[in-house]
DNA sequence: TTTTTGTCGATCAAATTAGTAGTGTTTTAG
DNA sequence: CTAAAACACTACTAATTTGATCGACAAAAA
């Protein structure tokens, strides 16, 4: 499942790439559009700092904005970011991986060897989809359609 | 994420999967052969007889055995049963949909619209996968393989 | 009628989730 | 210089979920 989190800190991601180049939204104005609870945003904000994904101005009149191109930030970034890896389970995850404490055999594990492939799958599409995709409605499905 | 749960149900699927055709596997002997604790595994053992993956028999040499043929058993079955529905978020799920509190146009929300690409993709392996494929060792890659 | 095994309800500790509150620290306007 | 506005950071908390465990009960077979 994904949390409360990667859901908001995906919706404040959107939000920040509709802005211009250069002009920075303030938590509070991405808290009211994106019906977040501000205070829980910031958290949300400063974890996406910390990982270089937002910048921030502090001060009256700062805000943050996208540290990077839109279309050089993916869902898969974000929500590892926010809530670890996408594998269903440690010991089919790539970035995370951690063995069963009851798995006997791990090669031939049928459960580890399906949710890898659920893994890839997923990693796929959270990988392939970036902010900007996100930004035009059907804009991915366009991408998709065409084999891209 | 897999709960524990879920992961101890489908490795006890397997497990009653390897048993000839009206065999009985006690839940003592499918703990300790899966290294799960059996109290727990009991309850899940109960939980898949009442949604009719599982038939039961009580009193001395009583035990489980598949109530289906395995090949007639998805994995998706067992881990909606434990787990509730695949979709990452509600709103992108089919059999457990709810409208995301915050959400302003359900329509035109990339968050969704991904969520449900990743969901498409994950149903699609676990609901083709069943436990006759996860019974042999690459089974299941054979046959994806050859584009069944 | 005793033993073995599944059934079922209650309970529980630890972790996680989804926040909230409050204080500090910059920055800018005036 | 100072007040206001904004991010930064720490700490706390309430509710829920997870991963079990315990014990009494019911059935089936030797």
């Amino acid at each position: 499942m994904l949390s409360q989190k990667a859901k908001y800190a995906l919706k404040a991601m959107i939000a920040l790439a509709t802005q211009e180049e250069g002009n920075l939204l303030q938590a509070a104005d991405i808290a009211e559009r994106q019906n977040v609870p501000r205070k829980f945003l910031e958290l949300i904000l400063l974890d996406l700092r910390k990982h270089g994904l937002v910048r921030s101005q502090r001060g009256k009149f700062g805000g943050y904005a996208l540290a990077k191109p839109a279309d050089a930030i993916t869902f898969g970034q974000i929500i590892r970011i926010m809530d670890g890896p996408l594998a269903p389970i440690p010991c089919a995850s790539l970035t995370g991986y951690r063995r069963c404490a009851d798995c006997r055999d791990e090669k031939s594990c049928a459960v580890r060897r399906t949710m890898r492939e659920v893994r890839d799958a997923a990693a796929a599409i959270l990988d392939g989809t970036t902010i900007a995709d996100a930004l035009g409605a059907g804009a991915h499905e366009a991408r998709a359609a065409l084999g891209a």
